[in-house]
DNA sequence: CGTCGACTTGACTAAAATCAAACCCGGTGG
DNA sequence: CCACCGGGTTTGATTTTAGTCAAGTCGACG
């Protein structure tokens, strides 16, 4: 609505070297001279709002970006204009590297909520990685992260059971929290149901109907977006498959104890 | 068993400049000194046989490599024990980056049967990368591309129907096929149906069925591992979801007029 | 206080997994 | 030459699971 207020101002000229992301981000590692170089390309922008867009599909590569607040989600469509989103960005992630295969974006971004980016403008990243080796392994390395967060996503999907692939979901994110210096047990989940569902592949009912089971396995406490890991191991069982049959059976058990017939 | 035939050597010793493939590859749009001196980096690399390792889990990164004939496949393998398999890949095809993030192997590449590979020591890559501005280009264009059939892999798996996997499935390696100059409508699988099961996440069973579904709509034709695909536009149909309901009733309605009651 | 959207829950249905049994085909050895 | 494996593959019957449809409930916000 109003234009940002000083302190966001301050914040949006606050340089790499600053940032508290620095040692997540694509400057770890860089130092002096050849971090001032990068912060040349770094343009910082203003806040985001919920629902706003990056890029769409068909754009042309300009940049790629880092997420520095709040979360980003990509979304693919599909011919028959389903979306579905292929990843969550949390602060300090690459994301937009879509484009870099055929020059032109094939998914959009979209803020989830309040966010904020840094954008790095891709020719120009490319030209200043080449004449410092320093950032040209750094860049490789966040790309090739960037792509290993595409591989866990893979590895949740070809799970067979609803239950696997949000205990892996779960865990994935609470370790990404846990990088990020936030509390891997406790957070705030920045998407809805309806994106979680269309993250794994699933129906919206059977997202909700997992979280529920696994809060009635007191494995997590669930209320709305707010979710509370309570159980590690637990949750690892579900994530692996096996030994929910047991944990389903004891509260069964439970549940027949509590009200008899 | 025995040595390689002197026909092997000779081709063994081909430069990046001789390969058909050179459009399609890493040399693609590098020339005359840049090109000579990627081909100092590339090593050539015995045949393979079906079965034989490339890397395993946990190496550390010392190439990536491109399949120059045959196929190979990347395996994951989950905590359980279970693979998945992450990605075939056709000469042409970049892979191994998969270690790039960590500086570890996280999957296993295996050849599917008699192939042959190109190897780039991943360091020296980097080097000569870092002083072409052609070949830096390059190397992230194929690397996207790369991404881009992970994320083609992603969006199959994220189809809930079978059937549309299966089509999307065919599709891809058709158009894959062509990419190389081999018929796109008419060839051999590399793989089993077992390894195809658990490259889109499917029982076996429901991945056969699945081709004699296709096979009975007069979509394709399927023997084996033989596949003519007949009805480009009835896959498409297949691949989308929508139409299939329509072909099959078709199917069934000419079933009973062969066989009333 | 009412409304709207996000989320949950239940009943039913459709689809794929599983279990089990044949089948096909290339290779082996009698 | 043919009988007999044994793998990969297909097919059938059944069970399990998630999707679908339809009601609710919850919670934020005007």
């Amino acid at each position: 609505m109003n234009d940002p207020i000083p302190l966001d101002l301050v914040r949006l000229r606050r340089s790499c070297a600053e940032c508290s992301l620095q040692q997540l981000c694509l400057p770890a590692g860089i130092e002096g001279d050849d971090l001032r170089r990068l912060e040349d390309v770094v343009q910082r922008r203003r806040p985001l709002e919920a629902g706003d867009r990056l890029f769409r599909v068909g754009d042309a590569l300009q940049s790629v970006f880092v997420a520095s607040e709040g979360t980003i989600k990509t979304v693919g469509i599909s011919e028959a204009g389903e979306e579905h989103v292929l990843g969550f960005h949390l602060p300090g992630e690459l994301f937009g590297l879509d484009a870099i295969g055929t020059g032109y974006h094939r998914c959009e971004a979209i803020a989830l909520g309040k966010a904020r980016v840094c954008e790095l403008p891709f020719n120009e990243l490319a030209v200043v990685a080449a004449q410092l080796p320093s950032l040209q392994r750094q860049l490789l390395r966040v790309m090739g992260q960037s792509s290993d967060r595409d591989q866990d996503h893979l590895d949740v999907l070809t799970r067979r059971q609803a239950s696997e692939r949000i205990a892996l979901f779960l865990q994935g994110l609470s370790q990404r929290y846990r990088r990020i210096g936030q509390p891997g047990d406790e957070f705030q989940l920045p998407m809805s149901r309806e994106e979680i569902a269309r993250h794994l592949g699933l129906a919206v009912e059977t997202v909700s109907r997992s979280f529920s089971r696994l809060h009635e396995e007191g494995v997590i406490a669930v209320r709305g977006r707010w979710v509370h890991i309570i159980d590690v191991a637990g949750l690892n069982a579900a994530a692996s498959g096996c030994e929910v049959e047991a944990k389903r059976v004891e509260v069964v058990r439970a549940e027949k104890a509590r009200s008899p017939r």
